[in-house]
DNA sequence: ATAATAACGAGA
DNA sequence: CTCGTTATTATC
């Protein structure tokens, strides 16, 4: 039933007319009379008899295409369960909305199919409660490794064509983890890319391995140029025609017709952005993620589920094959690596060596910003020399800013120490460049503001963003063509002759040949956000920057502005995330956050939030912190409780909510479970 | 949303 | 004790 109330997130059953009883087959849009209403649903099964006493009829089937799989089907339960989450919502993400044009150029060919996975058990091999697939394997389950060498030599069942594992061989288990792919078995790889690395060749390879076995393969990325990327990459190794791109950005039409050809098998790989992680493939056999720490990969549509997790559990499901990648690795990755839900694949140290940029920091002291030869207030020197030897040498330098507005605070334009409120110690702002500061917590304007480190009264704005940068650097090298990369417009490629490129994070292009030097500027802004995840977010941006840089033997140099001293500084320079994610992962453990533990937030007005509160029926050892107060006069409360109770919690939190809204208490309230941000 | 149903209270 | 009204709850 597609009604977002929670208390109706069930099953109903109704008779199938004489008349629509060749059309009604499960996974096909339906409408029905509900409590005197059409509503729009979806026929999940069909049945020979029925508990419920009086039915009615179906009215009407909408479209004769069984849009929805048995496997996503079974996914979508999955995933609202674990979010607390209903299903509706679930499936409104799961399937695009109908577009009956595309639906009749695609469907004139093929038919759908719901061929089981080869040795699978379709539809029926749900695992049992206990095991997690982002984590703690309850009881003994053998955890889906990347096979060993030896294990797998000879092993390999009848003549499948094998792919050349190219540039996987620099990782000792990349050509392990193909074999598996082409074998079918469900390999389970964190994965962390070398600087320099293309990665969208890596993917396009695990994907050849995996179509060379027979098996299908769905690729997430995080957007629109990352998309583009690999889709370049997978029609030079497949040849096209082999796979569609499904992403919302493409627009309504095209987004339903490449859902649509996948669904009726005319294709076995479908890459996209976080829409695409439910996408329907036959005989799906891989699934992979690339940097799963960019945000972009959290659905910010109820129940607001990561493609990340999403991807693991359809891994876990249907013992399918998973690759999480990124030059940076997250918490979460480092957790699947510790609980021995999956293997690492990262090349021996002596490679990453090669491979690195020479990498330095520098202190972002105002003193040295009064370089004469700088021109510039926010260029240190060893930055400037950095970029300087690089142009002269007839390589291009890219320089790293955050986004503007993307810490839209001030700081003491003496000691830099953030400004805050003096009445809620919340942040301040510049409405405008000329106006007084304000409270964006309180809204109180602080007009005599006094710094309390120091006693200044200038106020600086904390971020630069890209323009400005780029005017600035542009007069620091007359006569160095400037490239802009951000928000209104990213470049995917710039030539390799000197050149300045000013990017954002996440719009960094890619060089010819690589960049001469990398520098990442205003990192402080970076690292002193109030975030749980300030730090490995800062590393996982200085890394995809850096990691577009020549290697160090090719005269490749980074330049960090930022305290060598700090671990998330230490781990760039060093170039082992992996290294700083068990770091995080022990310290959120101490911490209690997750993904150590889950946790959920609810949010709303103060008397709902209490009110779904007291109807939960949390499991004995939850927590209930808070309230914090969130915008608008709503308030904040969080939930916590161990890996092991996840899914008591979940369950607990959406009955809640379900008799809240069979109540049709007014106010709404709503429920995240492993919100992105905590505070 | 709406209809069936349970709960309630006033007047006979 | 019954009728009319109002809260409650299920909705195939």
């Amino acid at each position: 039933m597609d009604v977002p109330l929670p208390h109706l997130d069930r099953p109903f059953d109704y008779l199938v007319p004489e008349a629509l009883d060749a059309d009604a087959r499960p996974g096909v849009r339906v409408k029905v009379r509900f409590a005197g209403q059409l509503v729009d649903g979806w026929l999940l099964e069909r049945a020979e008899s029925s508990e419920h006493p009086k039915l009615a009829y179906l009215e009407k089937v909408v479209s004769p295409v069984p849009v929805l799989s048995p496997e996503v089907a079974r996914l979508a339960r999955a995933v609202a369960d674990r979010y607390a989450g209903s299903l509706a919502d679930v499936l409104r993400l799961a399937v695009p909305p109908r577009h009956a044009r595309a639906e009749k150029a695609v469907t004139t060919d093929t038919p759908p199919t719901d061929e089981p996975a080869p040795g699978g058990t379709e539809p029926d091999g749900i695992p049992a409660d206990g095991t997690e697939p982002d984590g703690s394997p309850a009881d003994g389950t053998a955890p889906g490794g990347v096979p060993s060498e030896a294990a797998d030599a000879g092993a390999r069942p009848g003549g499948r064509a094998e792919v050349d594992p190219r540039g996987w061989r620099d990782y000792p288990a990349g050509p392990a983890l193909l074999r598996a792919l082409t074998d079918g078995r469900p390999a389970r790889a964190v994965w962390s890319a070398l600087p320099g690395e293309d990665w969208a060749d890596r993917y396009a390879d695990a994907v050849a391995a995996t179509v060379a076995g027979g098996r299908g393969a769905v690729v997430v990325v995080a957007d629109a140029r990352d998309l583009d990327r690999l889709d370049a990459a997978l029609t030079a190794v497949l040849g096209a025609g082999r796979h569609v791109r499904l992403a919302a950005a493409d627009g309504p039409a095209r987004r339903y017709r490449a859902f649509l050809t996948a669904r009726t098998g005319g294709v076995d790989v479908v890459i996209g952005t976080r829409a695409a992680m439910f996408a329907p493939v036959r005989r799906l056999g891989l699934v992979a993620i690339w940097d799963d720490g960019d945000d972009l990969h959290a659905e910010p549509r109820a129940p607001y589920p990561h493609a990340r997790d999403v991807l693991l559990t359809r891994a876990q499901l249907g013992d399918i094959a998973a690759v999480v990648g990124g030059y940076a690795r997250t918490a979460e990755a480092q957790l699947l690596v510790e609980t021995g839900w999956a293997r690492e694949v990262v090349a021996d140290r002596a490679v990453v060596r090669a491979r690195t940029p020479a990498l330095a920091p520098t202190g972002d002291d105002p003193q040295l910003a009064r370089d004469p030869g700088a021109a510039s207030a926010r260029l240190p020197s060893l930055a400037w020399t950095t970029a300087r030897d690089a142009l002269r040498a007839d390589l291009p330098v890219l320089v790293q800013v955050p986004r503007r507005g993307y810490v839209p605070s001030v700081a003491c334009a003496d000691c830099r120490a953030p400004a805050r409120c003096p009445h809620c110690a919340g942040p301040l702002a510049l409405p405008s460049a000329q106006g007084t500061p304000a409270c964006r917590w309180c809204g109180r304007v602080a007009a005599a503001y006094a710094c309390p480190e120091c006693g200044g009264r200038r106020l600086r704005a904390s971020v630069t963003g890209a323009r400005r940068t780029a005017e600035e650097l542009g007069r620091a090298f007359p006569g160095v063509p400037v490239r802009t990369s951000g928000r209104e417009e990213v470049l995917a490629t710039v030539p390799g002759g000197a050149g300045l490129v000013i990017a954002t994070p996440g719009a960094e292009p890619v060089a010819e040949g690589g960049y001469g030097a990398v520098l990442l500027l205003d990192s402080w802004a970076l690292l002193t956000r109030a975030d749980l995840r300030a730090g490995e977010e800062a590393l996982r941006r200085w890394m995809a920057a850096a990691a577009l840089a020549r290697p160090g033997t090719a005269g490749g140099r980074v330049v960090v502005v930022a305290d060598g001293a700090l671990a998330p500084v230490q781990a760039l320079l060093r170039w082992d995330s992996a290294w700083f994610a068990a770091r995080e992962l022990a310290e959120r453990r101490e911490l209690g956050f997750p993904p150590a533990v889950r946790m959920a937030s609810v949010t709303g007005a103060a008397e709902a939030v209490a009110d779904l509160l007291a109807g939960a029926r949390l499991p004995g050892d939850a927590e209930v912190l808070g309230p914090v107060p969130a915008d608008e006069g709503r308030e904040r409360m969080l939930v916590r409780v161990p890996r092991s109770r996840a899914a008591a919690m979940a369950e607990a939190l959406h009955a809640a909510a379900g008799q809240r809204s069979a109540r049709k208490a007014p106010d709404p309230v709503r429920l995240q479970v492993d919100p992105l941000t905590l505070f």
